[in-house]
DNA sequence: TGATTTAAGATGGTATACCATCTCAGGAGA
DNA sequence: TCTCCTGAGATGGTATACCATCTTAAATCA
């Protein structure tokens, strides 16, 4: 498992510290400071805090520290305006290229999914949902998307995240879910955009919701 | 101008060198020797070669030189095809929401180009093309999707760079070039789609023959 | 002669030291 | 008392030193 390189180990452990709200928008992240409370030096502490930077979770700012991004409203619609396309594009490809194995693969998550909702804790259920989405980029056989559509999933964690807890009817989510499938496993292209479009849509508004309410409490806050 | 970082101009020296030929594809980079040559330390010369790696231009190897990205047909197709994608998304993101100025702009590229194309040098053409095409991303007054097209723009340079050098019928090209100005001028989101769709399957079909052919020489070679 | 071991050099990974700049508190002057 | 200056501490930027690993070529042994 130690294949993963030290900086990279380091910009795990700092995405999850702001996805789980340990670090707040706002917040400032001192390379030397960190780097000596794990324990390593500056120089893979510093190229952790880039990596994280490059996603949009960091806010770097010349000759100052780092800060914790603040998301705008701006900017969440402008990633999930990327994120639906992306996800769009990633099913149209995956009508035409996925194997047998990889829609059996996203018919497990679907089922997990589905059999253990009621009883599962947020956290849990939120990284099967990710993992529910990220099959569907991998299905489409063109890396670069799968990458491009893991980093605007990665930005939009923390906003995601907000917003699934707030939401009550998951119960929904796995109706959206199965219509992707079912649609995937037809290969019906036109059938898969309507249902990946919808289930995005819902998640965009309460994203928007969401970070709209934050960002009130926040300018509530500094005032 | 300095307001642009060290790292960052040593990323753009060594993007200009790979794209301009003088370090091809195989070569290491050695980031102690290309620091001293250039009379720099290692670490900002680390972070550039990161930055040119994250976009694909370099590849990393653990505990190894890195080295200049050797394409091969599959990673440029899936570049190219991604790039049609967010290219067309902007398109058609940019109907909606392109200021007149954006257009103004696009149409002074394409006026430009069209008044000088006989006499240009071939890596001018290349750079104003370039232009034209981010002139639209940056219309979509989406802000990561042209960080995303700019990236795949310059993923692809190179190929894109070779391919024009092949190419002879530059009055296509602006013919191509017109007919998407229009579209867009008209807000015609679906004649827009058509036109950049036209002109980046020609394009993508000239890249994927210029990689192949450079393929077989270099396995020619090493052989 | 050929294969295998080993040691030296090259090279990336990490730690540390030094420098430039920014922040901010405390004091001097009006 | 308020403002402005100054200087010390904090912090990111850069340079350098040290370490681990990989490559290589030479030397030794079968």
């Amino acid at each position: 498992m130690s294949d993963q390189t030290l900086p990279e180990k380091l910009a795990n452990q700092l995405r999850r510290d702001i996805l789980r709200g340990n670090l707040t928008p706002g917040d400032s992240v001192k390379e030397r400071t960190r780097a000596n409370d794990l324990g390593v030096s500056r120089t893979p502490m510093r190229e952790a805090i880039r990596i994280v930077a490059r996603e949009g979770l960091i806010t770097l700012r010349p000759s100052r520290s780092p800060i914790i991004a603040i998301p705008d409203i701006k900017a969440v619609t402008d990633d999930v305006e990327v994120l639906i396309s992306i996800e769009k594009l990633s099913g149209k490809l995956a009508c035409e290229r996925a194997t047998n194995k990889d829609i059996d693969e996203i018919a497990a998550i679907t089922q997990h999914m589905s059999e253990n909702y009621s009883t599962m804790d947020t956290v849990d259920m939120f990284e099967i949902d990710m993992s529910f989405h990220s099959a569907i980029a991998k299905a489409s056989h063109n890396e670069p998307i799968a990458e491009i559509h893991t980093r605007f999933l990665a930005r939009l964690w923390r906003a995601r995240f907000l917003a699934a807890v707030e939401r009550r009817n998951r119960s929904n989510m796995i109706a959206e879910h199965t219509a992707i499938l079912m649609a995937l496993r037809n290969r019906e292209p036109l059938a898969l955009d309507a249902a990946i479009g919808k289930h995005l849509d819902q998640l965009s508004r309460d994203i928007i919701s969401v970070i709209s309410h934050e960002r009130q409490n926040l300018k509530a806050v500094t005032d």
